[in-house]
RNA sequence: GGGCGACUAGCUCAGUUGGUUCAGAGCACUUGGUUUACACCCAAGGGGUCAGGGGUUCGAAUCCCUUGUCGCCCACCA
């Protein structure tokens, strides 16, 4: 097979994915082996892929890759998310665009739309995966709503419920008007902006004094039901068991007393309004006030709005100041920056509510969840976010569940009257009914007395059981699968998403399997652009996933993505990164060619060649060492820089140049096959990175089987490093670079040979000479006991290196430079001597210090006799 | 308001329990170069008072205190 000279990577990369495909790599099933496992974090399942995307799989992927080559029975398992609230949100608007309003059809009909919608749109973004090269066993695809995860849902709330963990409960709960559901408090986003505070006067009834109150909401002055101030507070201790009038409605309504005002704030009184605020329930419920709630669902007022009936409240409250300014009520205004609850979905503005909803108690359930990663047996990745975990944890409140919307997992429980608790929850509707006969000891009853719950669960009430209702462990929990596959290993997500999923996944895995669900979870950071902005459609900041590994290949994005992307840490992305990745792919590939090219020949092997491949092993084993390490702390970044700085530093410039014949010269059999392993073992090592290009280059290497595909050969073995062979060519190194210092400063063309002698005060080993022969391009080394006259020299350690040159030398150039060096030398030594002679220092510290800075003493009094040398030689 | 984390080269970050010449890497930058694998390259360089101040220690980027700046999370002050 001839090599083109030119890496393509989409044809390579599309290529081998089919491959892999059809030979069915990626796929799993329970064996001997040791599982590991991974599950995707489901995206919505019409979404589509944004940067974000691209780096939480490309992690996967190489963990997975990594798995899979060091000898696990690898799975990932893919999958999406129904994202109740978003996908309904969108099918809302599709109908919306063809005049269709979600309330004049039915549930049924609504749920046809959003079938089609997830039909026509899901499974996108797993596509676009593919193109990323994600090794997912796509056989094992599963979605939150298919039949059997949907069921465990069903099953473990009616297992909770029977528990005592879920109930109905009437509270203060926060509404989204727009979506027109709840939302749970981690799904209520704080965000900063500045509004009006109005300060307004209320009357005192049977009185000509007034009391002023601030607030930033006039509308819901209707449904004010009292004046608090603080019972300290003595400027209104006169008004005690006085009456006030609610402007606009002139409602009559109490002055009374909670400790809860801040008399500093504001102007020390408050108004209260039981309906739309939290504190105002509280403190309504202290003080058996009534509760005037004044919205509509929608967040328009309802009759208590008055002639503002049916006004959205943003409006309202614009239209009310300006009624209150007309009433001669409305004292003054003044800017006020605090913080708004907002929809995480839908970014509309949250109104708090009382109403009737279904609640997951939490607190006991947290119990195993907070333990079993404080004590480490689950580790976080970066650990600093167990910090936020504890936080969270410790003060978790429980969990409502409701929704009210028609895409999702509509609640098993079933109504026989109108009270709170006039339900039975059960599977079906004919269970439901034994249960209310049961209940209610009316035999009467049926089927068509008893009404479904039309709220669905929260999204995240399916999400939160992914790692078991994978492998049907909710449903069938004695099954292999769940029992071989979970624990899974490795969860790769985002923190924002801690509390909503990763928190809650913790505590179901203990809850139904007395287990943890995942050992080690890695935080990604977020994707940013170069102004530090988060990637987001609205700003059209982010570049089209699909178009960058169009031009960088998906090996280039996967590269560049990683390279800055330390856990935990946020990515600041530059497309040059990926100019990075491709550029390395460039170099790989460029070098598998150097090596193709080469006529092979059995002839004896060069000592030079054996220096460098036994040089060369040891290094990789060093790196290999280091990369392990890396992977273990899971820092990917660090483990694709070292992989990187070998390949190209070690492998090409270093290793390469050392072994490679010259110009059309035949290389010998020995050491080919010997640097043939060694690029294999680069290609096992890298593969998890850039897996297309490692694959595409492996498979030119000699022709494989489908059982000797790189993707599932092994990991390159550990063996003990010869540290003293790695010193030895750090020091050769440094000679190959005083030489072509040298070069450089003389402007000697590397083409001409030149001449290399050595006065060897270091007594240093040989083993080099021919690799600083090859890559000085220098024609004959000697050794000396004496200084050479008309040289240049340089010096490494306390060595000397001459090399003759025509023409004269500059000797006050020569002078200056041997005065520089000897000068950092000498202040070197008195600082050094400074230690010795302190004898605090040798007696406190360790007997390897003292002994390297005598080392340091006497390396340096070397070192400083060859200037001196070289000095009076000179002069 | 409470908590957490950062601050090291122009940029993004390493630097493990204080101690090998420890001040590093990649990118960027400067200079030179067709050394026929690669200009998506090679080589040689420049560049940091480790945020400021104080302390502990024989010894501090590393431990303690303090100031500053930035970021994140949580929270019901109108």
């Amino acid at each position: 097979m001839s090599i083109p000279s030119k890496y393509n990577a989409i044809s390579v990369e599309s290529k081998w994915y089919d491959y892999w495909m059809k030979h069915n790599y990626f796929h799993s099933t329970p064996d001997k082996r040791e599982p590991y496992t991974i599950v995707i974090p489901p995206p919505n399942v019409t979404g589509v892929l944004h940067m974000g995307h691209m780096l939480n799989n490309t992690l996967q992927d190489v963990l997975i890759r990594r798995a899979r080559l060091k000898g696990y029975n690898a799975c990932w398992i893919p999958g999406t998310d129904h994202a109740s609230i978003a996908t309904e949100a969108k099918v809302v608007e599709k109908l919306k665009s063809e005049g269709i309003n979600k309330n004049d059809i039915s549930r049924e009909d609504f749920l046809e739309h959003a079938w089609e919608w997830t039909h026509k749109h899901g499974g996108i973004i797993l596509e676009q995966l593919k193109k990323l090269g994600s090794s997912c066993d796509w056989e094992r695809t599963k979605f939150t709503m298919d039949k059997d995860l949907s069921e465990s849902v069903i099953d473990v709330f009616i297992d909770l419920h029977k528990k005592g963990l879920i109930y109905r409960g009437y509270r203060m709960v926060n509404w989204d008007p727009q979506a027109k559901t709840t939302l749970s408090d981690e799904e209520v986003l704080h965000v900063e902006r500045t509004d009006k505070l109005y300060y307004v006067n209320y009357k005192i009834e049977a009185s000509d004094e007034v009391i002023t109150v601030a607030t930033t909401r006039p509308e819901t002055i209707l449904g004010d039901t009292a004046i608090c101030v603080n019972p300290n507070d003595e400027r209104f201790l006169h008004l005690k068991n006085k009456k006030v009038i609610v402007p606009i409605c002139n409602r009559v309504v109490p002055i009374i007393q909670d400790d809860y005002v801040d008399m500093e704030f504001g102007t020390g009184c408050l108004k209260i309004t039981p309906a739309h605020d939290i504190n105002d329930k509280d403190i309504g419920e202290r003080h058996n006030l009534e509760v005037i709630d004044v919205l509509n669902d929608d967040g328009t007022l309802n009759r208590f709005g008055m002639h503002y009936e049916g006004v959205d409240r943003e409006l309202a409250r614009k239209e009310i100041a300006k009624e209150l300014k007309a009433l001669r009520v409305l004292v003054k205004t003044e800017n006020y920056v605090h913080k708004v609850g907002t929809s995480e979905r839908t970014k509309a503005v949250i109104e708090p509510k009382i109403s009737v909803q279904w609640f997951l108690k939490m607190k006991d359930l947290a119990k195993p969840a907070l333990e079993n990663v404080l004590n480490d047996n689950i580790q976080f990745h970066p650990s600093k976010f167990k910090n936020s975990y504890r936080n969270w944890m410790e003060n978790v409140r429980d969990w409502n569940i409701s929704r009210q919307l028609y895409w999702g997992h509509q609640i098993p429980a079933y109504f026989y009257g109108e009270g709170i608790h006039d339900f039975v929850v059960a599977k079906t509707i004919e269970e439901a009914l034994v249960l209310a006969k049961e209940k209610t000891g009316n035999s009467t009853l049926n089927i068509k007395d008893l009404r479904q719950e039309s709220d669905v669960v929260d999204t995240w009430f399916s999400s939160w059981l992914w790692p078991m209702s994978v492998f049907d462990g909710i449903r069938n929990p004695e099954n292999d699968e769940i029992k071989y596959y979970y624990p899974t290993n490795d969860l790769v997500t985002a923190p924002e998403i801690m509390f909503f999923w990763v928190a809650r996944m913790i505590i179901s895995g203990y809850e139904y399997r007395g287990e943890l669900p995942f050992k080690n979870v890695y935080y990604t950071g977020i994707v940013r652009d170069k102004q530090g902005r988060k990637m987001s459609k609205s700003l059209g900041n982010s570049p089209d996933p699909i178009e960058l590994m169009e031009k960088y290949g998906a090996d280039g994005v996967r590269v560049g993505m990683l390279m800055c992307s330390p856990a935990g840490n946020d990515l600041p992305f530059d497309e040059s990164l990926c100019q990075q990745g491709k550029a390395f792919a460039n170099k790989v590939w460029n070098a598998f060619r150097l090596i193709d090219s080469w006529e092979i020949k059995d002839t004896e092997q060069p000592t030079y060649a054996n220096v460098a491949l036994n040089w060369y092993e040891n290094k990789f084993q060093q790196s290999l060492a280091l990369i392990e390490d890396h992977f273990n702390k899971y820092r990917l970044s660090d483990a694709l820089m070292e992989t990187y700085r070998l390949i190209w530093n070690d492998f090409c410039s270093w290793f390469l140049e050392m072994v490679k014949p010259a110009y059309q010269q035949p290389i010998d059999k020995t050491t080919y096959h010997a640097i043939i392993q060694i690029l294999e073992n680069n290609l096992k090592i890298l593969h998890p990175f850039m897996p297309f290009l490692t694959e595409e280059i492996w498979q030119h290497i000699a022709e494989r089987t489908p059982d000797e595909a790189l993707i599932i050969s092994t990991w390159p073995k550990i063996s003990p490093i010869n540290t003293a062979i790695i010193k030895e060519f750090d020091f050769a190194s440094e000679v190959i670079s005083g030489i072509r210092t040298i070069r450089k400063q003389k402007n000697i063309a590397f083409k001409e040979a030149i001449k290399l002698s050595v006065l060897n005060n270091e007594n240093s080993s040989k083993v080099f000479d021919g690799i600083i022969t090859k890559l000085g391009h220098i024609s004959n080394l000697t050794y000396t006991d004496k200084k050479s006259e008309g040289t240049l020299s340089f010096r490494v350690k306390s060595n000397e290196y001459f090399i003759p040159i025509e023409g004269t030398i500059d000797i006050d150039e020569e002078i200056a430079k041997l005065n520089a060096e000897l000068n950092y030398c000498e202040g070197f030594l008195v600082s050094v001597r400074k230690k010795l002679a302190n004898d605090r220092f040798v007696n406190n510290a360790p007997e390897s210090v003292v002994q390297s800075e005598k080392k340091k003493e006497a390396d340096t009094l070397a070192k400083i006799e060859t200037l001196k040398a070289s000095l009076s030689n000179i002069t």
